[in-house]
DNA sequence: TTTTAAAATGTAAACGGTTGCATAAACGGT
DNA sequence: ACCGTTTATGCAACCGTTTACATTTTAAAA
């Protein structure tokens, strides 16, 4: 059919192995030999099949990214995006590739994405923590199985992780406005059984107690993902007797509808009072004032997660790794008094 | 190493060629000797080895969807991300799987995308139309390359390609906002030259003149990404004699900056002018009020791209397919005076 | 019971590289 | 010219399936 390393071979008068190994630029080619057979090649078009290099090394230099989504619309969130991006980014120049796998595709044929490294279609995997079981770390320890997970896991096995550092981030935007001379403070997060909510709560308290401050029940709100949510959380929050004059919202989009809630109570962003928010998406550009957010660099954590794989699959005997990434408050309209 | 076909089947006192055939479903074992193999194959934690059969059929099984994307910021638009979810949850329950390859990263190591396929990585490409290159189209024809593309291909090659009705999108927009009473509709598009654009602008002009009216050239602009290049557009219509009080805006961030112009003059949305946005993102829902838009559905051009693609490795002869897929208007405030 | 066709199974050659080991060539030093 | 060492190349087994073809078994028909 296609022109293999055997037609080389012939045509330039060696064996497979030396054509092999000019094409893997083994040292042990004397540089005359080389040229000849690369001309060669070139001259009939040759390129070597991955399958058969496949084959020959068992594995196919391809990790797995594994997401579970549900539908489309949860694709609009540009937080797996950012993260495929620098996976794809530091694997690519060190001869990888990235297959992208939804959990929830995969299960339609009553397979578990563990089947992946099984059937040996990857080398490796990145998952997000919401896919962790503690049967499957065991089975995945067994076999010798890199994987790193994305997100802190609840609880603390020794595998490879890397997050954000969520309590960081809380602990950041807190300070920010209470730098700001915004006196009572406001947490807005979605569900806290979520480690990641958790630890941004935690930093929150944490700076409010650097700041002398006792945290206070009516201030901190569980719930919230829509612009809806946010409306009525805002308007609660106005109707307390002694209500907050700076929140900190761990969604943009509740954030959205809070603002909207001040401004129909007639009051003003950021003179009466303050907001930050999370998640530094386009976004944050388009409020009026432009929303001051804590930037999660989830490129980096694409980075980040992909060299640890990468580190796995080449040492798979190096010691597990965890990874807190820094995050970073960008300063816009809505937190600022002047 | 691990168990393989040889040793299910001396655990099972058949020949490989059986287990073989259990495996792939083949109607010519019988019953018994089937449950006995995928007995043996069970208590043995037996795995087939995806690389050694695509070694034996020369194909992986793998599609790439190839991207060209500079930088992270880029990714936050979920154009592409939905549409790896459309071909996602086509291709993965016909037993093949995505690979995401951002063409720029490729590119570092001196390599084209198409080595891709001539190396057999990959069992076929779904690329953007921006990818396009008559030579490429040569080459990959040459070779009986599956390929489709994504985007209406300025030149009409005889290829697979999967496009949105742009046109349509121009022209039920421009038709929605007369419809309700808007007269002077203005018409805010990125670059013309690329066809995507130029096509919107006819649906526009066709909508005009089947309403009986005459384009104006002060009315048509073609720049804009930012929020800023909207305010400064909108400042620049309100400006002009005969001001516009119908917009359509081919992006939604610029159609944001252009509503802050607009209450900046003290004039209201709807009432005094209507706008028509493109893209249903999440955003849409943002604005005050929220945006009108032309819902385009990625994830069924997903899907749409990923067919076509099977259809073409399956059977290689088949006819090239063209699609548009019909767009929708999804009514907002932004758009209809009570 | 024999004959014939159909169904089930086995045999072994492919698929295209890689790599350990053996061998040959080249080189430097005496 | 000879030896030892380094460098370059060849040989052939191997990676784990699939599948064309050959063979055996089974079932049905005569």
């Amino acid at each position: 059919m296609s022109v293999t390393i055997k037609d080389v071979a012939k045509a330039a008068g060696v064996s497979t192995a030396t054509v092999s190994r000019v094409l893997n630029n083994s040292n042990l080619i004397s540089p005359k030999t080389a040229e000849k057979v690369r001309n060669v090649m070139h001259e009939l078009g040759y390129f070597p099949n991955n399958i058969a290099r496949s084959f020959a090394h068992q594995s196919t230099y391809i990790v797995a990214l594994v997401v579970n989504i549900d539908d489309a619309t949860a694709f609009n969130n540009p937080f797996f995006y950012q993260i495929q991006y620098g996976i794809e980014k530091y694997i690519c120049p060190r001869g990888y590739y990235l297959m992208i796998v939804n959990e929830n595709t995969l299960n339609l044929n009553g397979t578990a994405f563990s089947k992946l490294f099984f059937e040996k279609r990857v080398d490796g995997l990145i998952l997000p923590v919401s896919l962790l079981r503690k049967n499957l770390v065991k089975k995945m320890e067994e076999q010798k199985f890199p994987f790193v997970i994305i997100g802190e896991p609840e609880n603390s096995y020794d595998i490879n992780w890397v997050d954000i550092n969520n309590k960081m981030a809380g602990e950041i935007s807190t300070t920010h406005l209470l730098n700001n001379k915004y006196k009572r403070i406001a947490f807005v997060s979605g569900n806290l059984k979520d480690i990641f909510n958790k630890n941004r709560l935690d930093g929150y308290l944490t700076a409010l107690k650097k700041h002398g401050l006792q945290p206070e029940p009516e201030l901190i709100k569980e719930r919230g993902f829509s612009k809806e949510d946010g409306y009525s959380i805002m308007t609660d929050f106005l109707e307390l007797k002694n209500p907050p004059d700076g929140i900190v919202f761990t969604d943009n989009i509740v954030a959205f509808g809070a603002l909207s809630a001040i401004k129909d109570q007639g009051l003003n962003v950021p003179g009466d009072i303050g907001i930050v928010s999370f998640d530094n998406y386009p976004v944050a550009e388009l409020s009026d004032p432009k929303m001051t957010t804590v930037d999660i660099d989830l490129f980096d954590l694409g980075i980040q997660a992909a060299t640890m794989l990468l580190k796995e699959i080449q040492l798979p005997s190096a010691t597990k790794q965890q990874s807190l990434l820094s995050v970073q408050l960008i300063k816009r309209g809505t937190s600022e008094r002047n």
